[in-house]
DNA sequence: GCGACAG
DNA sequence: ATCTTGTCGC
């Protein structure tokens, strides 16, 4: 879907996009999901999965799982031209959305307020976070060494996300808004996302699934859980 | 000009 | 992102 195009041209696409971005509370969330891609070396194939789980609960319920073929190229600042059309198409498969959707990578912390986050918040018009585990932009403030403590990072002013200190000893992760949704709310619900590991459930769970994907454990497609899991 | 740079 | 053993610290 982006194959042909240049940076010049996704820089200037993801000025427009930015444009379209909104923010506000949600209320009454019940389901929340995580969304990553995973790929071989060297390959076009991208494996790309979302998985849902209940909230606050932190259970999962049902995921999808889909391959998509992209020569986009990774390069900083432009993920989302790589990884969106693939879980776009995934998330065709899903017809009971979820509230909210937690992506691996930035929100509007990004130098064009375009991260993946936002890019698939826009183009499928749903409320969507950003938790990435390193910094891309922005001043890089240190949170302190406790669960849960934050630190603001900000650019020119702008509040664009938090680092966010999700286990003792370990380093943060950064959240910001994707789309739908306001910074606030968004540390708040991946706080309350964060289980026994680094990486907040929603995300942590869909790098799982996906990598299964890839190395043939599971299938494409549409997935219910009925059991509650004991896998991850 | 130089260095940094999500996944 | 992916590949991949040992090793340091809570």
């Amino acid at each position: 879907m982006y194959d042909n195009f240049s940076f010049e041209d996704a820089t200037i696409l993801q000025i427009e996009l930015a444009k379209q971005l909104k923010f506000r509370d949600l209320d009454d969330i019940k389901t929340i999901a995580g969304a990553d891609i995973s790929f071989n070396k060297n390959s076009t194939t991208m494996y790309a999965g979302i998985v849902i789980l209940n909230y606050p609960e932190m259970n999962l319920k049902a995921f999808a799982l889909e391959t998509y073929e992209t020569s986009f190229p990774y390069k900083a600042g432009f993920l989302g031209f790589k990884e969106v059309p693939a879980l776009l198409k995934v998330w065709d498969l899903i017809n009971a959305k979820p509230d909210v959707v937690v992506l691996d990578g930035n929100g509007i912390l990004h130098p064009r307020r375009m991260g993946v986050a936002s890019h698939f918040g826009i183009l499928a018009n749903q409320a969507t976070i950003g938790c990435a585990k390193s910094i891309l932009y922005g001043e890089n403030h240190t949170p302190g060494n406790s669960k849960y403590s934050t630190a603001e990072i900000k650019s020119y002013g702008d509040l664009l996300g938090y680092a966010l200190r999700t286990k003792i000893n370990c380093a943060p992760v950064y959240v910001s808004a994707g789309h739908l949704i306001t910074q606030e709310q968004s540390i708040n619900i991946i706080k309350k996302c964060i289980g026994n590991y680094r990486i907040p459930e929603p995300t942590r769970m869909a790098h799982e699934i996906v990598n299964d994907f890839r190395t043939g454990k599971l299938k494409a497609g549409f997935h219910l859980v009925e059991q509650p899991l004991t896998l991850f």
